[in-house]
Parts: C-alpha cells; sequence; structure tokens
DNA sequence: AGGCACCCTCAAAACGTTTTAAGCAGAAAC
DNA sequence: GTTTCTGCTTAAAACGTTTTGAGGGTGCCT
C-alpha cells in the first residue's frame, strides 16, 4: 500500500545518493518453496499447489537449500522414465541416438516433470556457454539500440542470450565488465572499444574469450575483428551533395576530433571538394563543440552564421544528428529559415530526424546490419570454421529529405 | 569510386554496400605474441584443437569451448600456493577465514596465474546466481534505454550481470525467452510483460525465478512486485496545463485503447475537464491511431484540425511523443504554426523532445528511476530480507516547454 | 552355430567450485 | 596432566550435467 512518490527533476546526472560500488553478494536461484504444479498420475499426494503467498506475507524463503528438494533434474526424469539420466541427456542434447519408443517416455517425463535444464551444469560439464557478452559505450545512445537489436536478434537464432554491459565510456568499469565476462565465460563477446588500449581486450583473448570490436576500424587485422562504418565515405557523401546543390562554403560543425570517427567525417568532407577542384582550406569551415550533443549545437548557431570572410554561412554539415537538431532549433529562434536560409546535413539518420520538420538530410549507417555482422563474425570465430579475423567496414548511405536545398540568393 | 549514395529515405529494403577487407588465410588463435605475466607454467604444446565434427550433426546451439585442457582454476592455483583448493576457496569467498599470511600467499598465485574465477563452477556449486534477466517489449524503444541504463547501473553495484532480451512484442518469443532465462538459472528478472496473460511469469516463478513487472500496474500485489508510472496522473496534468491557459476544447491523439497506458492517459485528461466542470464528452475529442508513431501522427492531421463541431482544433494532446512529433510535422508542412495555432502536449519526454523547435511541452516519467526502483524491488526478493511484494508507482511530472500557449484568436 | 555388425542403453567419470565436518595444532582453563 | 577451546586448514562430498567406453540385444551373413 506504499507508492513511491517519486517526481525527479530533468537532471540526468542522478541526484540520488550515489552508493559505494563494493559488490554485494550474489543471489540465491534455490528452491523458493513453491511446488511445482503438474501432478503426476502415479505419485501418490496429488498436492494441489498451494497459494504462493497469503495476502502481502513474506515468501516462505528457504534459507539456503541449494539443493532444494529435490529440484527436478536430469535424474528425476530419468527415474520418472525408467531409464538412466545419460538418456536423459541423449534425448536432450543428441535426439537421433535414441529409440524412437524411449524418446517419447523421455519427451512424456520432461514435459510432465515440467524439467528444464540446468545450463550451470550443462556448460560445466560441456565446456560451452550459451550467452554472449555485450558492452557499449552508453545503453542510451539510440545508435547502440539499434545495433544491439541487431546483435540480440541474431544472437536469439542460435539459442544464445546475450549479456548487457554498459562502459559508461569509462575504461575503469570497461576493465571490470571485461572481467565479469571472463568469468562468467561467455562464448564471445561484441565490444565497443573504450579508447584504442587494446591490452584489456587481449587479455579476455588470453582467457579464451573470443571478440569483435565494434565501430572501430582500426584494430589491426591480426589481433582481432571489426566491424564499422566508413566515415570519410560519409562526410564524403554529404560535401558531394552540398556541392552539387550549388554550395561553395560549407561549415563542419562538431570538431572534437579526439573522436576518430569525426575526425573522418570531416576529412571526407574535405575529401569532396578537393575532388571537386576547390581547396577544402579556403572553402570548409569549422566550428568546434565541447561536446556532441543538441544543447551545444544550439549555442553555437551565432559563431557559425558568419564564416571567417565574413559572409553569411549556406549550408552547415553536423557530426551528428543531435547537432543538427540543436542548430535547427537555433535557426528557428532566430527566425532563419531550413533550408532556405541555411542547408543543414546530419549525421546517423536516428529515427527522429523524419519526424522533424523539416525533414534532416543526413547520412544514414546501418545500425541493425552491424549488429548482424559482428554477431556472424563472433559465430564464425566461436566455431573455429572461419576462425581468421576479418575487418568488415559498410558503407553509409545519404539520406534526403527537406532540410538541404539547392543555393540561390 | 564508388560511393554509395542517395535516394530516398523511404525506403526501407535498401541495400547496404559492403566492402570486406581481404580475410587473412591462416588460421591463427588467441596470442599474438603479446603475452604478459605467466611465467611458470609447464609449457604444454599450444594445442591445435581440432573441429570436432560432431557426427556431422550441427548442434542445436552455436557453441564454444570455455575451458581448455590447462586452463587454471582452483586447484592449479592451490597447487601453486601450496596450499588446498578449500582454502583457495575460503580466500575468495570468506577470507575472514583464512590466515594473513597464507591469504596473501593464495592471492599471489592467484595474480601469479591469472586466475578467474569459473561461474558455472561457482554457481551450479553454490547455487547462487550473479545474473539477472531483462525482458523488454522493444530494445530499440528510447524508453527502454533510459530503464535498462537505471537497471544495469543498480545490478553493477550488486555485481550482477544483465541479460538482454527482446521480445518484440511477441507472446511467443517472451515465452521462449522466458524459459531462456530459467535455463540460465538468472537470480531473477525485470519483465515488460507482452499481454496480460500471467501465465508464463507465474510459470517462472515456480521455477524458482524472482520477477518484477514493469510498466504494467495491474499485477495483483500478491501475485508479485510491479513498477510503474501513473499514467492517469500523467494525462490529469496535460489537461489541467492546458486548461489553464484557456483552452476549452482538447484532442487526444491516439486511441488505441487495446494499450492499458494510452487507455489511462485518455481518462486522465478527461478526468481534468471533469474537475473543471467541463463535460468531457462535449469537450474532448478522440483520435484514434492504428500504430502509435510519427508516421501515423502526421497522416492524422487533417482528421485532427476540424473537431466534430466543425470548428477549428486549437490544442492536441497526443498519447507519445513520437505522435507529436509526427502531429507536428504535418502541421508544418501545411504552413501552420506551434504554438500559435494549434498547442500540442506530447508524453515520454524523449530526449529529443527538448531538441526540435518549438520545444515539445511532455510529460516526463522518471525512467532512470523506474529501472533502478525495479532492480531493488527484485533484489529485496531475491534476498529473502523484505520479500513481500510490492506495487510501486512513479508520478510522472509535465515539463512545460514551447508547444503550448495561451489560447487567443 | 558361430561370427559380426548394428543399435541402444547405461555406469561411471569427469567439469570447477563451495561447503561441511573433521583434524590438528597450540593456548588456556581446570 | 588432562581437558577444553580457539584458530586454521583440508579431505571429501556434493551440485547437475555431458561424454566415454563398455555391454547387451538383435538380426544378418557365413
Amino acid at each position: 500500500m506504499d507508492h513511491a512518490r517519486s517526481i525527479q527533476g530533468s537532471d540526468p546526472s542522478g541526484t540520488w545518493g550515489e552508493a559505494t560500488a563494493e559488490p554485494r553478494p550474489p543471489r540465491d536461484f534455490g528452491y523458493n518453496g513453491l511446488r511445482r504444479f503438474k501432478p503426476s498420475e502415479d505419485t501418490a499426494p496429488a498436492d494441489t499447489s498451494p497459494a504462493p503467498t497469503q495476502h502481502g506475507v513474506p515468501l516462505p524463503k528457504s534459507t539456503n537449500r541449494t539443493s532444494g528438494p529435490n529440484r527436478t533434474g536430469i535424474t528425476q526424469v530419468a527415474a520418472h522414465a525408467g531409464v538412466s539420466p545419460a538418456t536423459v541427456s541423449n534425448v536432450l542434447n543428441r535426439p537421433e541416438l535414441v529409440a524412437e519408443a524411449t524418446r517419447t517416455k523421455v519427451q512424456e517425463a520432461i514435459s510432465e516433470l515440467d524439467y528444464v535444464r540446468n545450463s550451470f551444469g550443462s556448460s560445466l560439464r560441456s565446456g560451452r556457454s550459451t550467452s554472449v557478452g555485450l558492452l557499449v559505450l552508453d545503453v542510451t545512445n539510440p545508435f547502440f539500440a539499434e545495433v544491439a537489436r541487431g546483435i540480440e536478434e541474431e544472437a536469439a537464432e542460435s539459442g544464445l542470450a546475450v549479456v548487457l554491459l554498459n562502459s559508461a565510456e569509462s575504461p575503469e568499469r570497461q576493465r571490470r565488465n571485461l572481467r565479469l565476462l571472463a568469468e562468467q565465460r561467455v562464448a564471445g563477446a561484441v565490444v565497443m572499444p573504450v579508447d584504442n588500449d587494446l591490452a584489456d581486450l587481449l587479455w579476455l583473448q588470453r582467457q579464451g574469450v573470443h571478440w569483435v570490436a565494434l565501430d572501430r576500424g582500426d584494430v589491426p587485422e591480426d589481433v582481432g575483428s571489426s566491424v564499422s562504418v566508413d566515415n570519410r565515405e560519409g562526410g564524403l557523401a554529404a560535401g558531394q551533395h552540398l556541392l552539387a546543390l550549388g554550395h561553395r562554403r560549407v561549415t563542419f560543425l562538431g570538431g572534437a576530433f579526439a573522436i576518430e570517427q569525426v575526425r573522418l567525417r570531416y576529412e571526407g568532407l574535405r575529401a569532396a571538394f578537393d575532388e571537386a577542384g576547390l581547396d577544402p582550406d579556403e572553402h570548409v569551415e569549422l566550428v568546434s563543440l565541447a561536446q556532441l550533443n543538441a544543447h551545444q549545437g544550439e549555442r553555437a548557431v551565432d559563431q557559425v552564421l558568419l564564416d571567417s570572410t565574413g559572409r553569411r554561412t549556406r549550408a552547415v554539415f553536423c557530426a551528428n544528428d543531435q547537432i543538427a537538431l540543436g542548430f535547427m532549433k537555433g535557426l528557428g529562434k532566430r527566425g532563419l529559415r531550413v533550408p532556405e536560409d541555411v542547408s543543414v546535413v546530419g549525421y546517423d539518420d536516428l529515427s527522429v530526424a523524419d519526424m522533424v520538420h523539416p525533414g534532416l538530410t543526413t547520412v544514414a549507417q546501418p545500425k541493425y546490419e552491424l549488429g548482424r555482422a559482428a554477431m556472424q563474425l563472433l559465430s564464425a570465430q566461436m566455431d573455429g570454421s572461419g576462425a581468421a579475423y576479418e575487418r568488415k567496414i559498410f558503407q553509409p548511405r545519404l539520406v534526403m529529405r527537406d532540410s538541404t536545398s539547392a543555393l540561390r540568393d
């Protein structure tokens, strides 16, 4: 009856007390006092499952009974079916080895007792894991969300579960999480490395855990596999698009070249001008931001609007969609119209790019495919089939909407 | 040079260019001359394990060996330190029982051999799991992303890993995933149920896996815990806001009352009118959508713009932000201004609500806190400490931005 | 009848860890 | 001098599964 009323400000930095990060003891998954519901005809008391709890009364939590009173395992199933545990295991894993009559008998026992395999025992003995890790930089980032979907889907098709970990851009947390993955003995991991330091990943490799690096094309091919998108190509496409529309001066909004991806997008833009016979130094402006978010994009409007020659900027290429949206918002507040007054190109093709007015022209990355490909490369490594490392580079694609138009005055 | 480029964005089946760097022919496993540590160790030959073509029959699960022949385990550590395995285990789990001298000796051995605990053995014996499940309706949904962050963070503090599963709104997949969680013997699970049918969850409970339902307030409190946000309250707040601005007629955009949350938002809106002494039937219009996305929101503009009395609609409350954005886009295309011509209120406070122009007035939900709370309730259940089921209901909060203004004509 | 080749089934031995209960000193109490 | 106690250590027994090699049938071929 105790309803928590909680109203938080929009402050995402967490006003909740940050507790210590000391790991607490792990949880007990043991038997919780509930009996199974399927009655078996040949056992004596058809025990009608008792109510799980009485109104709001704490569950009769068994203290530390790791071996609950006969939690149904392979042995119980075997007994019930009148065969040996080995046979049950065979029905589960290599059914073709078991005679049809026996097989159905066992399967009946399984469903009658509502048996579910214990993956700890299974994995321990067989040395095979049924889960893979996914270590991302920021769970919240919509880019990763799509990638995660691809990975999850591909993994699900192989019956693998995905263990999600968040490094929150912190090397320290990345390290801790990789260790966790090693302990869990995951079959493999898809990792967005937090920095260029591969030491931790090599450690993981030595622990026998395969991995694939995501969105980081600079992993040496004799060290590990990687899947990424060609950022330079994306910048190039954006530049060519603006040039085709008659623009001759473009501002790149979003410096912060510590981030490889951003630098390459900028280089691609310059390359477009180069190819067109225009000197990039002269025709491409650069405005740097402290962070690549919408707020910074909006704040930068005045700085962007007049270029170094004092001319009015007519085309802007933003390092990502958030910046582009923020920038457009800033323009809107000043009564400037997109694309009539300024053409804007973004990067990422977030789903919102198509929701806003005007629709945002942007460079799309095959996020979902990226995830699937990563998982596929991982699978290949795990099978040991095509066990060579591979570097897979996807091409981005320019999506034209309504935020860009031909230069006119 | 062949750049993948352009084509309109509305084609979802577009093929992505894909360049694959030439794969290295020779199979190269593990080490790459980048060894660290590892002083003393009987160097067995590099054991090129042959691929086990299992009777030519592909195993049902994609799998991987997690334990090589000489993988360092607790036994190797014990030998190295000159103690028994039991002592090593004690150092790991109950260090206070071990004499200081022994303890450091063991710890040295551990780091010297670079030992990492095998969670399969550990969990199997102890009956304690180190992971929890998170079953969501749609990994891609930004709402879940924030929730996931809260859960992941809270779990990490307990040293728990989060297993992410996606039911993609399919009962069939939900079922399969819950089964997977049971097999993995997770300590507990946070679940967004796909429908009102609790049967599968009760099955999970019988399997000894605790769970907490997310964003579904209608779970009976003697059946399980739940964490949700008061949708009716959100609708009420939106309604009151519009009333305070002088609006007397509001259209609710986004029917589809099969979805409980949506129905409650609508009811909240009507309640606001009721409280203000205005008959909801007369002052609240309802427009239903097949799906709650931006595209449908945009398409509905013409239908919304004139209400049933033939008057021009001046205020719209949308079931979520995506619809609101789509609707605003539609207005923009028709040259109508927000908020001068129409006031718009959304729901969810997606991060983009603050990026667009004009900023979207919307109802915010404490997503991150929701996730944390869910995990906390789960922990409580798992500890068996405050093991009673609990229903926690958070209050939403209206975030006023620039998409609403006082009614004037 | 004997030999052989199948096809099934199962006992028993792992897998790596935790936990229990026993053992063994040395110190303290009688 | 015995007993009790206290503080560490450990042998051995689990945990639930897979895997191996052996054994028991059956039927087919000489």
